[in-house]
DNA sequence: TGAAACTACTTGTACATGCAACCACTCTCA
DNA sequence: TGAGAGTGGTTGCATGTACAAGTAGTTTCA
């Protein structure tokens, strides 16, 4: 359990280190890939999707809207709702972010080992499966 | 990346479930556990064996103060260093909480597999590791 | 059809976490 | 031995994260 957060602790400082120079967290970076995949969704769907609490990724939504790298805008088929998509300086930025992301995951590899990092991966998509009914 | 964060988001919130009875969180559990093994530490020896920035473990530790689980005094080899240890009060709530916690990792065990949980706990090992010279 | 039940998101509150800057003590070396 | 470098912790600041409670819009059903 420890190791599993200190795991978690020593990797997102790996990413955030190479994320830095552009002021991107790794969180943010989570939800801009999210986002990325399918171009406009609602706040639930993609809480869901990277297994965050809807009242955290709120949060990350504010921090990004404010920098103007999102914005969200009322479903029209659904007034509670909330769509969220990139602005376009967000598509900018994480056209700059992906290959430092990409650095990243390559020293994440070299440290972990290139087949552990792939057992591992198998066993932390499981762990997302818990969620799905 | 994003799968690892995932992975202690989820395992985390597991864990917490079956503390919450006795008001203790994961981070603060484990401080305690690390605490246990050695029964008075400096704060920074702490803060390397968790993998933990000293500001983050300086962080808990004025909670866990607050609640009277530990109490930190003056090194008097070194009187810029702080030693911490439990408090009777953070003993018995410790005795407490191993059996909920070992409740919690059978579930995360279930969950993960048990096997797969050896990997994952050898990977993990590793990446301590990397903060070693 | 209108109130109750439900759903989607936000906000209040508390704690977690890291980095940078800072304070206080210790060590080194001219 | 005294100033400067080094070390151990704490604090300021920003963000992440979760749960509980609140708000607003939707659905259900008598």
């Amino acid at each position: 359990m420890a190791r599993v957060r200190a795991l978690s602790r020593t990797v997102t400082s790996l990413y955030e280190e190479e994320l830095r120079p552009l002021g991107l967290k790794a969180s943010q970076m989570n939800v801009m890939t999210a986002i990325a995949v399918s171009g406009e969704e609602r706040l639930s769907t993609l809480a869901d999707r990277i297994a965050l609490e809807p009242s955290s990724l709120s949060r990350v939504l504010d921090v990004m809207r404010r920098n103007g790298w999102v914005e969200t805008v009322i479903d029209p088929d659904d007034e509670r709702a909330r769509l969220v998509r990139m602005t376009d300086a967000g598509n900018a930025l994480y056209a700059e972010a992906c290959p430092l992301w990409r650095t990243a995951q390559t020293r994440a590899r070299k440290l972990l080992g290139r087949e552990d990092a792939e057992v591992f991966a198998a066993l932390a998509n499981r762990s997302l499966s818990w969620r799905a009914p």
